[in-house]
DNA sequence: ATATATCCTATCTATCTAGTAGGAAAGTAG
DNA sequence: CTACTTTCCTACTAGATAGATAGGATATAT
């Protein structure tokens, strides 16, 4: 399961491709998704050090994406703020290191599975752009206030 | 990521595949997989009530499984223990339910990546059975005492 | 009866989730 | 230079989950 986090930072960054080429403040954003400002802020401030989107400070300030809705995927917001996609350490790409539990790799007889696993899951999520997101739903997000 | 519980119960299932038609203890399962028995019995107790294996108390009990490696997925082990595949509740097949956080799912940017990513996870977790995790690492588990 | 093995209950610690609160730093406009 | 806005940063908290451990009750075979 994705964490609220992750789920608001989908929705943040659907936002901002709908909104492109104009910014928008957390505030803004907020509305738009029903999460919390002062959480989304810090969820946006990693997407900003993921290099995803770009913020402006001050009056007039805001967020916005730094590449265009077609670079941008799912897999890549998700990994920003959840984590790599796979289900165990010693079959991600983004992140691979041994499993605690697991002594020989080589011969583990459930990593194979969790392999295809991960490449099936990578692989759907990394086609899925926020342009591919905004092209399935062009209507505004519905308000949590609605 | 899986739960270390998901991964022992997946490896107990694997070396109850291996062992059939014998049955093994748990303290059988805990040292060929390195779990810890007491943990790990209550991961096979789960299991248990999830009808994918049969336990026989008393003296030369232990547990065996209760259908074929073919007949058993590593989809249904993981559901079994970690809960359903699905990245939110609103994509689960076995687990559906709106998402707290999420009004109008009609509506969702996010959601049909969502249903993407589930499918394409399950298909993969629902193919590979006990049967083909046997037939790939043939050998024993690594120990960790080793 | 005794030994064996599963089943059940309770408890514990550390970490993670999902926030809240308050303000510092930076940028804009007058 | 001052006021205002907006992001950025730090600290804190309540509640849930992970990953166990401990001790014993219950069932079964010899």
């Amino acid at each position: 399961m994705l964490s609220r986090k992750a789920k608001y930072a989908l929705k943040a960054m659907v936002q901002l491709a709908r909104a492109a080429p104009q910014q928008l403040t957390s505030a803004d954003i907020a509305d738009r998704t029903g999460a919390p400002r002062k959480f989304l802020e810090a969820i946006l401030l990693e997407l900003v050090r993921a290099g995803l989107i770009l913020a402006r400070r001050g009056k007039g300030g805001g967020y916005l994406l730094n590449r265009s809705p077609e670079q941008i995927s799912f897999a890549e917001v998700i990994r920003a703020t959840d984590g790599p996609l796979a289900l165990a350490p010693c079959v991600s790409k983004t992140a691979f290191h041994r499993c605690a539990d697991c002594l020989d790799m080589e011969t583990c007889s459930i990593r194979p599975a969790l392999q295809l696993a991960r490449d099936a899951t990578a692989a759907a999520l990394e086609k899925h752009t926020l342009a591919t997101a905004m092209a399935q739903t062009p209507e505004a997000e519905a308000q949590l206030g609605a």
